[in-house]
RNA sequence: GCUCGUAUAGUGUAGUGGCCCAUCAUGAAGGACUCUCAUUCCUUCGACCCGGGUUCAAAUCCCGGUACGAGCACCA
């Protein structure tokens, strides 16, 4: 039998110490559960090969894509926690217009573009027709004084983009001549890093700035979605007239998850901005945020995404496999903490009731220890569903009758198979709140929550309700929503 | 429409010509343990898209079909 490979497969041609990675999001808002494969996977293979991995922000659109200001320092605070560790270099692309300008000029000097007037409709015929357009064939003079006048704000945004030279009757149509810098117009829609705002007008589109930026770093493995294929091979055109080597590349296909079917970052960000959900960090986002703090850990999102790999088939999973994964990595620090849901008060009638009762903080862990509750209060809380069951086991205490409001005790020892349930006194418990999010709606269920020192963030195990997160507002909220699976 | 890509159990995944009547996980069903409907453990169930071809030998290579996805933006 063959071996079963484990871990991610090897990158061709990759030298330890010699390899550098680069995950690009768009800071247009904090990331998502999406952008969590790009990190896990390009810094799982630094961490492989001990190579170098870059945190690019490519913001390099102020109007379709506005980037968000506080998303910088939010995504490297979110990339920091999920892969365990600081990026080894941060690139942000609206820093570095010099470098691109630079480049554009070197290409249209050299003859590998050209500066385009067409209008995009119009050149969508050139593209289709398989023709030249009109400026395909202007002089390198000529181009070099129409980029000036790009840079020197004569044009407006419509009027002209800068293309690459490819040719006109590649098979692909989306690499005919494809636009490497157009403009923005800038005041409208300034750049909402204060030191860049309004300074530029001929921003460089992805292609361009990226396969650049790839260069200038130095880049020699690209592992990314496969909707970017196309733009590798825009990208290796690019490479060619300027004689550069392109990085090895891999892709991924497309992650559907079931309960969340799309989403995107500009919708999110509309969502929120309307009022649809109060912020980013909502539970039922799937945003990294949101996940973090309905008590997903990061553990479980590397083992979800390392899992899945880099096949380029197109999947679509449901979330119970990361709760799976999540359950694997919480459950073993888990206090476990009861919870009455719709609690009825039920006073205890019975003799010898010991002063006190211990359970384990966790059964699979003496180590952490053992819960004591005062048993002098004669009043137990239980909840309603269980209390019409009549006959009860009450966890680690004692067997019960349920006579209306009345819980008789009939033996402290184990005696038959009637149902064990979990239980909580009055003095023990405090009022609390159980959160829990299903079909995008968010529910809010009153009990009696068992008093406990935790500090805010830990999971516990709600004993026979699941994992839980403990909130700063002392609620609780739970981590594995009850999925149900209807696509 | 043009171009590119992918197709293994319910869901994911391993597998690049013989170690494969196909791996592992998850799931489902049953069971053990357990004073939680948790955790752990055991058993069982279950798949190579279809049709040709190459070969002594094909899940693996080739061709065709089908299905699904992506690109063809002055978005990333």
């Amino acid at each position: 039998m063959k071996e079963r490979r484990t871990g991610l497969p090897e990158l061709k041609d990759a030298k330890k110490g010699n390899v550098v990675l680069r995950f690009a999001p768009n800071p247009n808002g904090p990331l998502s559960f999406g952008h969590a494969r790009g990190l896990v996977i390009n810094s799982t293979y630094r961490e492989m090969y001990d190579g170098v991995f870059i945190l690019r922000f490519d913001d390099t659109d102020t109007k379709v894509k506005p980037p968000m200001l506080e998303a910088y320092e939010r995504i490297q605070e979110e990339t920091a926690w999920l892969t365990g560790r600081k990026p080894d270099r941060v690139v942000i692309a609206s820093d570095r217009m010099e470098a691109y300008y630079e480049h554009a000029t070197m290409m249209l000097e050299k003859g590998y573009g050209y500066v385009c007037q067409c209008s995009a409709e119009a050149f969508k015929e050139h593209r289709v027709g398989k023709t030249d357009c009109p400026c395909r064939n202007q002089t390198t003079p000529e181009n070099i004084g129409l980029w000036e006048q790009m840079l020197n704000r004569e044009f407006s945004p419509g009027d002209v983009v800068v293309r690459v030279k490819t040719d006109m009757t590649l098979k692909n149509p989306a690499l005919r001549d494809w636009p490497a810098l157009r403009l923005q117009d800038t005041q409208a829609h300034p750049h909402p890093r204060e030191e860049v705002g309004s300074k530029y007008v001929v921003w460089p589109l992805l292609d361009f700035q990226s396969a650049v930026e790839d260069h200038l770093q130095g880049v020699t493995h690209i592992v990314r979605g496969k909707d970017l294929m196309d733009s590798t091979r825009k990208q290796t055109l690019l490479y060619e007239h300027f004689g550069w080597k392109y990085p090895e590349t891999m892709y991924w296909g497309r992650v559907k998850v079931h309960e969340w079917g799309g989403f995107s970052t500009s919708k999110m960000r509309l969502d929120i901005e309307e009022g649809r959900y109060p912020g980013w960090g909502d539970p039922r986002l799937p945003t990294l945020e949101g996940l973090k703090g309905r008590g997903i850990s990061d553990a479980a999102l590397r083992a979800f995404w390392l899992e899945l790999g880099i096949t380029q088939k197109d999947i679509s999973v449901p979330l119970s496999t990361l709760y799976a994964h999540n359950t694997k990595v919480v459950d073993a620090k888990a206090p476990r903490l009861s919870f009455i849901r719709e609690a009825v008060l039920c006073s205890l009638e019975g003799s010898k009731i010991p002063e006190t009762i211990s359970h384990p903080v966790n059964p699979n862990d003496d180590s952490m220890g053992l819960r004591t509750w005062n048993m002098t209060d004669g009043t137990v809380y239980i909840e309603q569903e269980d209390v019409e069951k009549g006959h009860l086991r009450l966890k680690e205490f004692a067997d019960v009758d349920l006579v209306g409001s009345r819980a008789i005790i009939t033996s402290f020892e184990r005696s038959d198979k009637r149902p064990i349930v979990h239980w909580i006194t009055e003095g023990n418990s405090t009022e609390g709140t159980l959160i829990s999010t299903s079909n995008n709606e968010i529910h809010t269920q009153k009990g009696r929550i068992e008093k406990h020192s935790l500090k805010s963030g830990t999971i516990v195990q709600l004993e026979r309700i699941g994992y839980a997160r403990l909130q700063e507002d002392g609620s609780f909220i739970l981590c594995h929503e009850a999925s149900v699976d209807e696509k």
